[in-house]
DNA sequence: GCAAGGTC
């Protein structure tokens, strides 16, 4: 029998798809990634009974980076991003192991056929998937087509079942689109990114920022926090001047009345029309109207909308929304949350998921009163194809979600059963008054039928009293008539609200990216979220943006990426080359790339405000190697050191503190070093400056401290301080932390394991002796005499801190207790012993005898 | 360390 391998975009679809397609009957299983699960069943396909495999991917299988070599920020001039670097395809998430999955699952397949979302990203991930699994799959008889594309509009019985008896191929041209879409927003991206970032914080000392990142989408975004902003600061108040009258409608009640000029802008004109007005003493009624009115139920949700009210009414942030979405639907409360749609096809069934909420202890009596007087069909919203509005498919408490995730699913809830309910009537009347000359108008609401606001309350027409009953020529006596000034004051900064809103009429990000381009910005340090939602930008993001409109303001427009996107589209619709495309905008950015660079300064001169020089910041801290002046400490964002004498700048690890290290020197080139720490409870080592930013050694990588250094005879080396091997990650040693005492600890040069020992030991030294079991460096540990647990009056021992049974009980591992080489498979660490890290040359057959697994578990467990 | 786009 021949097998048909299927393919959709995500583990969801395909496990719908198959349902739909196998009525119900199909076998699942995990695959080998644990996250895609493969669906099988057999049926019939081109007239023929085969078995059906129906898997996905997890969205796109590979992504573009530049060759490894280009990623070398201080060895590559971000000129030659736009051309010369050549770029790669790399897996997009190596632990899903996604190729590796396709082959075992393609191989032997006699067809395919791709089921990926109706997009041109979907086309393109079809792509991908061939490109994986077509070399495994069965070689086809000459001329018989193998490969299938199904094209579908909805999740639904008919849209699926239709889209497999009419299976077309994938579209090339969509995919290469994609194609260059990818490789533009690398080229671009990383060009600018990197030369700006490098340019200001090689100047700029105080400038709290270790990106300074620059794309098409990011930037827009940033530009319409930047466009509020300026508008506030150029704003200027006007005086203004209201006629506001008052007539007595019944004996105690007074009616408030618009005048129908709204303001004037000039007092003597307002003085005017109040002097004409305010001697008379009746009102006379020239009209009066009732209409009835409706408010329309909301359209079915979708995810902007979604993230919209999260903001504004729920105070949640747009990625934390999203989150908390996507926590809700692999739960199964709502359906899937990422979808444009707002509108359900015919075919959903509404009713299933109301009923589900009939005795939910909030909105019972309303939903059964919807299902007894039957529902009203949702307005009809825009189809994207993608998938249906978000909608809640099972009742929930607030008990078993947790408060924030129940307020996401009370909203999302809320208005599911508001689309189908009726819109809210209500009555408004208007009467229109003659006060001498003037005309002044008086409004009132009231409600026929709330609707759907009964379940949306805070949508609810407000309470009015109700207008008083009377006719054309009626007159009403005239209580007050006066003249109001006011201000126009300036709007606020950008909710983050209006800021989606502001994307999604530009084209700016998707819904899936939209919260990831606002995050992005506000982690660049480039706005900061303040009260009510709403998006204050830093001098750091208003000096970029100022900067851009005058060098280049298309950098920082929205029409950025819609520019580009509407050239991608002819690639798409095939009548433009691809290549051609994509060598003409990568060369109009880099003439604009080219253009920035040379004019920069003028970016500087907006940056010279706001910050402050390299040599003007921080604090003394530690000596030059070179010139033997005090270096400074330069705390923003990235730490470093700043040498001003000799205009160098070395950068520090990041995340923690750094102060003097005794003032003592490295033997290699005499810059004093500097202690690095996490924190009280976590590792610290010593740091010469230089030697972490121009490794000394072949083997040192850039950015490490002396906790790494091979030096053969330095003190503060791992080849004297280190101990033995790490006990959970593959590459690092543990070494001793020669400063932690009396709290002793010896931490991984690598991964963030710490050991603490011997606590109150008033010395620790490694030994030149090494354990003869496990090949570790044993330990020299002095106590003192009143404080030693050391057996009998001993206080001074030597030993292997793995084997020796004295120091059991002295050593307590933190963190590692899951990760233990116990529990881990067996065949690694073959070869290699506990040796420290510059073991001499072990023999493949030195590795540690099987019961010395067991005494380590029983050590540290 | 960089973009934006999928999705977990």
């Amino acid at each position: 029998m021949k097998t048909v391998l299927m393919v959709a975009e995500k583990p969801s679809l395909a496990q719908s798809i198959a349902r739909i397609l196998s009525r119900g009957s199909m076998s699942s299983r995990k695959g080998l990634n644990g996250t895609c699960s493969v669906h099988e069943y057999t049926g019939t396909f081109t007239g023929q009974l085969v078995r059906f495999k129906m898997t996905s991917v997890c969205g796109h299988v590979m992504t573009l980076d530049f060759l490894g070599k280009y990623n070398k920020w201080d060895k590559v001039d971000p000129a030659e991003l736009f051309s010369q670097a050549p770029t790669e395809k790399k897996e997009a998430n190596p632990k899903l192991n996604m190729v590796k999955f396709l082959q075992v699952e393609g191989k032997g397949c006699d067809y395919i056929v791709l089921w990926l979302d109706c997009d041109k990203e979907g086309e393109n991930i079809c792509f991908e998937v061939l490109d994986a699994v077509l070399p495994v799959m069965n070689q086809a008889h000459s001329g018989e087509k193998t490969v299938f594309r199904a094209r579908f509009s909805s999740i639904t019985d008919t849209d699926i079942c239709t889209a497999m008896v009419r299976l077309g191929e994938p579209d090339h041209n969509e995919a290469l689109s994609v194609d260059a879409r990818q490789e533009l927003d690398l080229r671009i991206g990383c060009a600018f990114t990197r030369f700006q970032t490098k340019y200001f914080q090689g100047k700029y000392g105080n400038l709290d920022s270790s990106l300074i990142s620059f794309g098409p989408c990011q930037t827009p975004t940033l530009g319409f926090c930047v466009e509020r902003h300026d508008k506030i600061q150029s704003f200027k108040p006007e005086t203004y001047w209201v006629l506001q009258a008052k007539v007595d409608a019944d004996k105690d009640r007074s009616l408030l009345l618009d005048w129908d000029r709204v303001r004037v802008f000039d007092r003597e004109i307002a003085q005017m029309f109040l002097n004409m007005t305010k001697l008379e003493k009746e009102a006379q009624v020239e009209a009066t109207s009732r209409k009835e009115k409706a408010k329309q139920r909301p359209l079915a949700l979708n995810t902007v909308e979604m993230l919209r009210v999260a903001s504004s009414s729920l105070g949640m942030g747009p990625q934390h929304a999203m989150q908390t979405a996507e926590r809700l639907y692999t739960q199964g409360y709502i359906s899937y949350p990422r979808t444009e749609t707002t509108h359900y096809p015919e075919s959903f069934d509404l009713k299933g998921p109301l009923r589900q909420q009939a005795n939910h202890p909030y909105w019972a009596d309303t939903v059964k009163r919807l299902l007894a007087e039957g529902i009203n069909r949702p307005r009809k919203g825009h189809d994207a194809g993608d998938h249906p509005p978000i909608t809640p498919m099972k009742s929930a408490t607030e008990a078993e979600l947790g408060s924030e995730a129940w307020r996401l699913y009370e909203y999302i809830t809320r208005h599911f059963i508001a689309t189908v309910s009726h819109d809210c009537k209500y009555l408004q009347s208007t009467i229109s008054f003659r006060i001498g000359p003037e005309r002044f108008t008086c409004t009132g609401k009231t409600v026929i039928s709330p609707g759907f606001t009964e379940i949306m309350p805070w949508q609810s027409v407000p309470l009015e009293e109700s207008l008083p009953t009377c006719q054309r020529g009626d007159t009403f006596t005239v209580a007050e008539v006066k003249m109001l000034e006011k201000q126009t004051s300036p709007p606020d900064y950008l909710t983050e609200a209006e800021l989606i809103t502001l994307m999604e009429k530009h084209g700016i990000g998707t819904d899936a990216s939209i919260p990831v381009h606002i995050n992005n910005i506000c982690q660049r340090n480039y706005v900061v979220v303040e009260s009510g939602r709403r998006l204050k930008p830093t001098n750091l993001g208003i000096v970029l943006v100022h900067g851009y409109y005058k060098i280049d303001a298309e950098l920082v427009l929205p029409t950025i990426r819609s520019a580009v996107e509407k050239q991608l589209n002819l690639i798409a619709q095939g009548k433009a080359d691809y290549r051609q495309v994509l060598g003409h905008t990568l060369d109009v950015f880099k003439r604009k790339f080219h253009y920035f660079v040379d004019s920069i300064a003028g970016m500087d001169e907006l940056m010279e405000v706001s910050f402050s020089p390299l040599a003007a910041t921080g604090k003394p801290l530690s000596r030059c190697g070179k010139c033997h002046r005090f270096m400074k400490y330069i705390q923003a964002k990235p730490s470093r050191l700043h040498c001003s004498h000799c205009d160098e700048t070395y950068t520090l690890p990041q995340n923690g503190t750094i102060k003097l290290y005794k003032e003592l020197r490295c033997p290699l080139d005499d810059f004093e070093l500097v202690l690095w720490s996490s924190g009280s409870r976590g590792k610290s080592y010593p740091l010469c400056p230089y030697c972490s930013n121009h490794p000394p050694f072949r083997d040192m990588k850039k950015g490490t401290g002396c906790n790494e250094c091979t030096h053969p005879t330095c003190q503060h080396s791992l080849s004297m301080l280190g101990i033995g091997q790490c006990v959970e990650c593959e590459s690092g040693v543990l070494v001793l932390d020669p400063t932690s005492g009396p709290k002793w600890r010896v931490a991984c040069n690598r991964c963030n394991v710490v050991a603490h020992c011997f606590e109150n030991a008033h010395r620790v030294r490694v030994s030149a002796d090494t354990c003869g079991t496990c090949e570790a460096a044993l330990l020299d540990v002095d106590f003192n005499k009143a404080r030693s647990p050391l057996p009998g009056d001993g206080t001074q021992h030597t030993g292997c801190v793995f084997c020796d049974p004295v120091f059991q009980e002295l050593v307590e591992l933190k963190h590692a207790a899951s990760c233990h080489p116990m529990h881990r498979g067996p065949g690694r660490r073959q070869g290699r012993g506990r040796g420290r890290g510059r073991r001499p040359a072990g023999k493949p057959g030195t590795r540690r005898p099987k019961d010395k697994m067991s005494a380590l578990a029983a050590y540290f467990v």
